[in-house]
RNA sequence: GUCCCCAUCGACUAGCGGUUAGGUCACGGGCCUUUCACGCCCGUAGCAGGGGUUCGAAUCCCCUUGGGGACACCA
């Protein structure tokens, strides 16, 4: 890539131009992580344009999810018409006059003309050619209608579209990943650059801002690239200089199947709900495609603007992975500090009813010089309090287990439950009996019951009932350990018993032993 | 159908003429452990096929096959 090498600084000019037909989708965001990241490393200048030109499909709310959503990423861009001093998106929607010029411009010249063909007979035409193997293009029926013939249909009120004179040649374009690309352009045909004067269509407009916002790298999907040789025609019929490319290779799903194609498109803010972080996401959708060539899988933002490289980018499609993903957040999650990790958590505790948002809740007041204070969070089922820092000791048992934060509520719910549901079965450990296990809790809940209120901790309850296990005779701590777990949590999977005992505190603890009992029959 | 792009473990990838083909996820086993997870150790698994070029090809070239994309009055 010689020619990045004579890139100075300041001198790139990059866009992300989504069209608001959909949620942002994977797809977009990893284009627009990477325009991000090499506009960064050059120094260069990132512009957010909203390819608003269908009128039909562009809705304000998927404008709003892909702002978001770049928002939410921290793909922030450098330039545009905003409020406050921040940068808003340009909209091609608010540029018509600019195209306008343009079009009026390749009218005059002749290299646009009008064509009067209906949709029908055009389909029928392209059906045609289809069965017969040939290219599905144009016929060129209109277009070299005389000016009175042009004339009369216009004063008809006949519609039109405004179609471009392609020029008979092969194209070649150089491709900053793939090399050489070459077309015959005699495979596309006419192609409709305007439904009419005042709505131009995307491959003109998409020109035409390139050159007017001096874009100096177009950096998009593959899906692009057929799209290339004719926009550079257009160009040369504007008589404007084109831009490098690069063409990104694609997303697939797990069937194989591009991303945006799929029968529904999940937002990047669906995963955001879910509780993945914006960092997993991030360095998963940067791995999708690139790779530093080092043994290495973490990378930050900052750490991907240092390291990232063209050369470096993929050419084949990647397979969206989504257990890598729950991997990398799972790691994330594991780096976070406790009391983020539960403000993060707290969201969704609320959303699953277990706890009621605090009213004079302050995020603010919850740690007043590193002192915890003892803001309370009503329980639903109990109406009991739970605090900050008790929510705290509760989150740092599952830390190391939890993949996003919507897993949370169904890990740690039985903390605020009065009645557990599990079935008897669950108590059992191996081959124990019934008589056995109602031994081992009668067992645990006098011995339990002995421990004093102050000595209620997780190493004071491990001790007592290590010793205990140990008097039982039985090699196996799990004919203890197990139906204890059990009774606590009603999972056949939490975290251990001494440490749920403990934030259970003596009372819930010896309550739960008793309703176990109470399910064992003899 | 036509045009274009692509091709290393199941997935993401390292490799850019000479490697016991490396790493991560997933999977299997082990350690830790009452369970699950974390952590640590070990393992299964791959160069699509065929021709060249070369002393030597995963690597360079060609063909085949396979996958994907595009062929709109969508972007």
């Amino acid at each position: 890539m010689e020619e990045l090498k004579l890139i100075r600084p300041g001198e790139i000019r990059v866009r992300m131009a989504p069209s608001p037909t959909g949620p942002m989708h994977l797809g977009f965001a990893r284009t627009a992580l990477f325009n991000y990241l090499f506009a960064e490393k050059y120094q260069g200048t990132l512009i957010l344009r909203i390819d608003d030109t269908d009128i039909q499909r562009s809705q304000k709310k998927w404008e709003k999810d892909i702002i978001e959503g770049l928002n939410w990423l921290g793909l922030e861009f450098q330039e545009g018409p905003g409020v406050d001093g921040k940068f808003g998106p340009y909209r091609q929607s608010e540029r018509k006059e600019i195209y306008q010029k343009y079009l009026q411009k390749l009218l005059d010249e002749k290299k646009i003309y009008y064509c009067f063909c209906s949709p029908e007979e055009l389909e029928a035409h392209r059906n045609y050619l289809l069965s017969i193997g040939q290219p599905p293009r144009y016929s060129e029926k209109c277009a070299e209608l005389s000016e009175r013939e042009i004339e009369e249909n216009l004063k008809n009120k006949k519609s039109y579209v405004l179609r471009f004179r392609m020029s008979s040649k092969k194209v070649r374009f150089k491709d900053l990943l793939r090399g050489e690309i070459e077309y015959d352009s005699q495979n596309f045909g006419d192609i409709v650059v305007a439904k009419n004067l005042a709505a131009p269509l995307y491959n003109l407009t998409s020109v035409i801002d390139d050159f007017e916002m001096k874009i100096t790298h177009i950096i998009r999907g593959e899906e692009h690239i057929p799209n290339t040789p004719i926009q550079i025609l257009l160009a040369e019929a504007l008589g404007i200089k084109t831009p490098q490319y690069l063409h990104l290779p694609l997303i697939f799903g797990l069937d194989r199947a591009k991303l945006s194609k799929r029968d529904r498109v999940k937002s990047i803010l669906e995963y955001k709900e879910e509780g993945y972080l914006s960092v997993a996401l991030i360095n998963f959708l940067a791995l999708l495609g690139w790779n530093p060539g080092a043994n290495k899988e973490i990378f930050s933002l900052l750490s991907l603007i240092q390291e990232f490289s063209v050369e470096k980018i993929q050419k084949s499609g990647a397979v969206f992975n989504p257990q890598k993903l729950d991997w990398l957040n799972g790691f994330y999650i594991r780096q976070k500090s406790l009391d983020k990790l539960t403000e993060d958590c707290i969201p969704y505790l609320i959303k699953t009813n277990l706890i009621k948002p605090c009213l004079e809740r302050d995020k603010h007041s919850l740690f007043y010089e590193g002192k915890v204070i003892t803001t309370k969070f009503e329980t639903t089922e109990t109406g009991e309090g739970v605090s900050f820092y008790e929510l705290m000791k509760i989150i740092d048992l599952y830390q190391a287990r939890l993949k996003k934060f919507s897993e949370i509520s169904e890990l740690i719910d039985f903390f605020f439950k009065k009645k557990l549901d599990y079935s008897s079965e669950l108590l059992r450990w191996k081959e124990m009996s019934n008589e056995e296990i109602k031994e081992v809790l009668d067992k645990l809940s006098k011995t339990l019951n002995k421990l004093e209120e102050t000595d209620w901790t997780k190493k004071e309850i491990g001790e007592v009932l290590l010793k205990l296990a140990g008097e039982l005779g039985k090699e196996d701590r799990g004919y203890l350990l197990w139906p204890l777990r059990a009774a606590l949590s009603g999972k056949t999977a939490s975290a251990g018993p001494f440490e749920i005992a403990e934030l259970l505190g003596k009372e819930k603890t010896l309550e739960r032993i008793r309703m176990a009992k109470e399910k064992i029959k003899i």
